[in-house]
DNA sequence: CGATAGTTTGACACAGCTCAATAGGCGTGG
DNA sequence: CCACGCCTATTGAGCTGTGTCAAACTATCG
């Protein structure tokens, strides 16, 4: 008989066989792990740490000795890449259960770092160069989120380089509305979220000065658009007027 | 007896192997097709067609359904994003050998056009899903092209989004500089080349307008920097001087 | 030789930057 | 409990870099 307890004890038994560390990570359903068989996972996470770090910690330093990956099992990292001067940029925002690091190379061209409370599952780099090997659906997970990243790294162009002020911060909002909840668009249901950047990370993340960011929020809240409380958590009222200002 | 000619006459033995279509083409020493075995090679070039194509040519129209790939033999793609009131920005430059075309999705996020007169080896998109399972160096040579674009567009953020007009349009030049010369950098040595792209496409490219790139490439000119010839010939007299404009 | 496309140059306007002051939130210590 | 300092965000006033609009110049081609 194939009821629903039968199949979620078979559930069960097969859970047993994958490492404590990997059962409900997030990474292993939506993330490159889940290209991993049992015994892949259980060799991976005899060699994986899982570690929280504050926001505001560096994970990756530029042009540094890469001797580890990631999975980001919650929070947000910003990939930034700085001037000799000091002007910055952010050059890549990542969620769980995204996977963090630069297959193939053994230095980053970018800075990473911790941009809200953020917690970890950390492995070495020769683990991973194994495993890729052995497994070439892992190689092609890792593909797919080379090639998204690449997608909003041109989308971003576009909007880095084409958009106003106003169009990029209801731009920014929508990005962080959508990686909330990537169904609802249209509707006119209200989303609200708390934004995982502060206004000098939106700033440097638009191109734009931290004043510059206000005064748009500002405008956007004074348009009903948007009401904000406590600086970070962001009610957003309409979101097809929020598309409109975005310039599409 | 192994003499040069002998090394010769065994090189001329096994290229007899190979398609008349792929010998001498660069995409098999630098580009993609490498990874192929010469079994290989024969299936993907019955399949595959060359063609030259004019400036201006659309390559892959945006979200059009994509039924080819390509590579790039010679001459230049500029890949455009832009927005629905005209305003367009270049989201990627790309020169032989490069692969032209987004893996696994079949709807492209970008228009590819051509910058100037280009010729391409084109293949179906069936042909490239089976090449890719039979071999996975074929998967890494692309997933390893996929994390370089993705270097590019980062490194172009940090441009559009922190840079003045001036340090864009040096950025710029050294961009063409490298990608025609990629060993001189610091020297004295003068280094001339052709832009392959208008005016208008370079303000595309940097997020500016026509008349700005024009300006910068007058003062360039006026400081010494540069000289210019018939608009497109540029020779850059001084390497260090204009890294120097960049802003590093 | 006129037509067209691409480029340069000039005059002016304004979006967004800079500098500066004010306001709010939060933890620490009296 | 308030006072204080610290950090972040907001708001204001003025300035400047780059966009806009317009005209002139050049090269190429029929």
């Amino acid at each position: 008989m194939t009821t629903a307890a039968s199949i979620l004890e078979r559930r069960d038994i097969h859970n047993s066989d994958i490492p404590v560390l990997c059962r409900s990570c997030e990474a292993r359903h939506r993330g490159v792990c889940g290209a991993l068989s049992a015994e892949q996972l259980v060799a991976l996470s005899k060699a994986s740490s899982r570690r929280k770090v504050e926001a505001g910690s560096e994970l990756i330093a530029n042009a540094e000795a890469v001797d580890h990956y990631s999975n980001i099992l919650s929070g947000a990292v910003k990939l930034t890449k700085t001037l000799a001067d000091g002007r910055q940029q952010i050059v890549g925002l990542q969620f769980a259960p995204d996977f963090l690091g630069r297959p193939f190379h053994d230095a980053s061209a970018v800075n990473a770092e911790a941009a809200t409370v953020t917690s970890l599952c950390s492995f070495p780099r020769s683990a991973l160069a194994r495993m890729m090997n052995e497994s070439p659906d892992l190689q092609r997970r890792l593909f797919e989120q080379a090639l998204r990243e690449l997608d909003e790294a041109r989308e971003w162009m576009l909007t880095l380089g084409r958009k106003n002020a106003g169009e990029k911060v209801a731009s920014f909002l929508l990005l962080i509305a959508r990686n909330i909840d990537p169904g609802d668009e249209t509707g006119n249901g209200e989303l609200a979220f708390d934004l995982p950047l502060t206004r000098a990370d939106i700033a440097d993340f638009l191109g734009l000065t931290i004043e510059t960011v206000s005064r748009e929020l500002t405008k956007l809240r004074s348009s009903g658009i948007i009401s904000i409380e406590h600086n970070r958590h962001i009610v957003v009222g309409n979101m097809a007027r929020l598309v409109a200002r975005s310039g599409s």
